[in-house]
DNA sequence: TCGTTTCTATACTTGCGAGTAGATTGCTTA
DNA sequence: TAAGCAATCTACTCGCAAGTATAGAAACGA
């Protein structure tokens, strides 16, 4: 039989190609790992069952079993696509004009708005002591490779002059930890918009505090 | 019979006194909590059976419940000895000399030096999502109290133009977060001395990336 | 049409760890 | 000397949630 294009869609046909199969898969894989970051987010890894997550879904849990491993594979799920759009703008920040201060400001922007995301603050609030250590060893592989880019950022201000003089890696501390930060406090339904406080966040860091000149 | 006085000690006495023996409860007790709070930061709160605190100390199960009520009551305990010494500070803050600024320079240098201590780490690890409502809430009140202490030292710094026209809100999560990190990432075994760790953040959040005139 | 794969459910097993019962020992006090 | 209390143990209960065995329905391919 002839397969049909994604072109010709004039009458929707009740029969699924195997593409739209493997979308279908993906969209309910997709449909888990978001109804889970939700509640790992509210009630915490720990307490929340994966009898929870699916029953928010309206399935059973082997259900879940059918679509991911186990349930740490869940959280390492959601957790890298946390990680995911991080890694895509230190890619991004790498190969963009504008002297050092202005390429880390961008990049910080981004930073601080992924962290108020879903996924994002699962990203965050996951420590090494909720994983295997298989689990961790990657993890945390691929927050050293932003880290890295984090420090690269600062460096390259320092070099050409748009950035003070500081201590590259405690700067980078510094940076990451108030951008960070709200992944713990931050309400994603109050009314703070989170490119507000990305905003106001990076305006501090950058000024410091100590009035200038 | 007559109680001896605590200056009698010419033959050290193998009979306590009402209060060596609450001395030596408490020093138990402690001994418990210090136990507990190393292992709940090592492989955290989840991870560690009150079966291995027990085992640790060479006691069993049973004789911790003899010193706490329960696994959440350690935690907490745990908790309220990582946010006295910020209490203590922000009490002292309030009263010291010098501009807005040079007040909140000492006080977030005991912040960050505090939180990487074991208690203080386990106070910024410890999340809502680990405990019960009723002892979130305590725990939250609490932080908060810390939380308006450092708002009013950054607004008093500003009134008095020794800090920039900042966001105070915002200044003080971007702070906050800065200081609470090294909880996530300091390790303790390590050669970074917390007091260099701390001099470092500070130095960085108070002047900023920017390049000064 | 028939075997095969995909998706889903019900109903189970299993292990871990919080918390408890109850006994024991020894000091303290009436 | 007996009652009481503090401190500790061994040996349990019990509930939860991760993960599995198994089966049935639908779709697909040959």
């Amino acid at each position: 039989m002839a397969l049909p294009t994604s072109a010709a869609q004039s009458a929707p046909s009740p029969f699924r190609t195997r593409e739209e199969k493997m979308r279908d898969r993906a969209e309910k894989r997709d449909a888990v790992l978001r109804a889970a970051v939700r509640m790992f987010n509210a009630r915490g890894y720990h307490a929340t069952s994966l009898d929870d997550v699916a029953a928010s879904l309206g399935i059973s849990k082997p259900t879940i079993y059918h679509y991911l491993g186990n349930k740490e594979q869940v959280l390492t799920e959601c957790v890298s696509r946390g990680l995911e759009p991080l890694r895509l703008a230190a890619e991004a920040a790498k190969s963009e004009p504008g002297s050092g201060l202005e390429r880390l400001r961008r990049f910080l922007l981004d930073y601080a708005r992924t962290n108020m995301d879903d996924f994002g603050r699962c990203m965050v609030r996951t420590g090494d002591e909720l994983l295997s250590p298989e689990g961790a060893a990657q993890i945390r592989a691929r927050k050293r490779d932003i880290d890295d880019a984090l420090r690269t950022l600062i460096a390259d201000g320092v070099a050409d002059g748009s950035i003070a003089p500081v201590d590259v890696k405690m700067t980078a501390f510094a940076l990451a930890g108030a951008l960070n930060w709200p992944a713990r406090w931050h309400d994603p339904a109050g009314p703070m918009a989170p490119d507000a406080i990305a905003a106001a966040l990076v305006d501090v860091l950058i000024g410091g505090l100590a009035p200038r000149g």
